[in-house]
DNA sequence: ACAATAATGATAACCATTATCATTACATAG
DNA sequence: CTATGTAATGATAATGGTTATCATTATTGT
């Protein structure tokens, strides 16, 4: 993971969060792809009493206290995912569909940079786009 | 550059492109730095008749034929610059600045996931989230 | 228990982007 | 050269994810 801080800076960030911080937080650790915030709602409202702004302002929170990473898609849409997931994929210019790629490879990258820049880096979005198979099959 | 066909497919690419087309693209060619459509509009408008639909009508062929790549910025702002530009920067997630790196490391990454993946690459994304140094200063 | 502060939920407002549609430019056939 | 189908264009309305607003509720410290 891009952070290694110590376990107790980790647990006094963690208390700082409100109940409906940690629910967020907890729901994104278990997904298993990207999630955008609407869908985030979707599911925690089957469960919780939640409105759709404290997810927003949640995710924002959660953000800036380097739990996790955000990154917009091409159609607009914001989605998210713990840094420890610090998953990649190719997207498809013309279906728009994504495929993902196993493993990272800017980590390495990512330390230099902090090192030369004197900028505290939480994270970093790496996407690759182009024309899946099947696209390509038909537009040349 | 992501791409090295011949010279003669560009050739014919940029005869296939409509005069406002290539409008886009020269001026995107001119930028020393990532655009919005909205700005792209404000700078052709001062000297052309050209509506802002057609702006973005031009810059979605443009990507789809391989001229140049987009991306969106955390606040949901779609920029553009030419493949051959391929700028990178890391972006201070509290005041929004963006401070551009040197250098693109992942040419060579990019070769490699072309061959193991089927899938055409025309560019990637490539981006740093953090704080910067005045930001750091004021919240831990 | 009480005042001060922060968090929350519902919803209105925002704004970059997209869709619509009438008009104009272009290409090809006759 | 003109007719006719096709593509491109510009103005503007519609869209939709996100943000701002504000009254209400929870939380914190005294």
């Amino acid at each position: 993971m891009a952070h290694s801080l110590p376990e107790s800076t980790l647990r006094t960030r963690l208390e700082a969060l409100t109940p409906n911080q940690r629910l967020v937080l907890q729901e994104l650790q278990q997904e298993t792809q990207l999630i955008s915030a609407q869908d985030l709602f979707a599911k925690l409202r089957q469960t919780e009493k939640i409105g759709l702004a404290t997810i927003y302002r949640a995710l924002e929170t959660l953000k800036l206290a380097g739990f996790i990473q955000h990154q917009v898609t091409l159609s607009g849409e914001s989605l998210y995912q713990t840094l420890e997931q610090d998953r990649h994929s190719l997207t498809c210019l013309q279906c728009g569909e994504s495929f993902p790629i196993q493993g990272c490879p800017v980590q390495k990258l990512e330390q230099d940079l902090q090192a030369s820049y004197s900028f505290r880096i939480y994270y970093h979005t790496l996407e690759f786009f182009g024309l899946c198979e099947p696209c390509t099959q038909l537009q040349g």
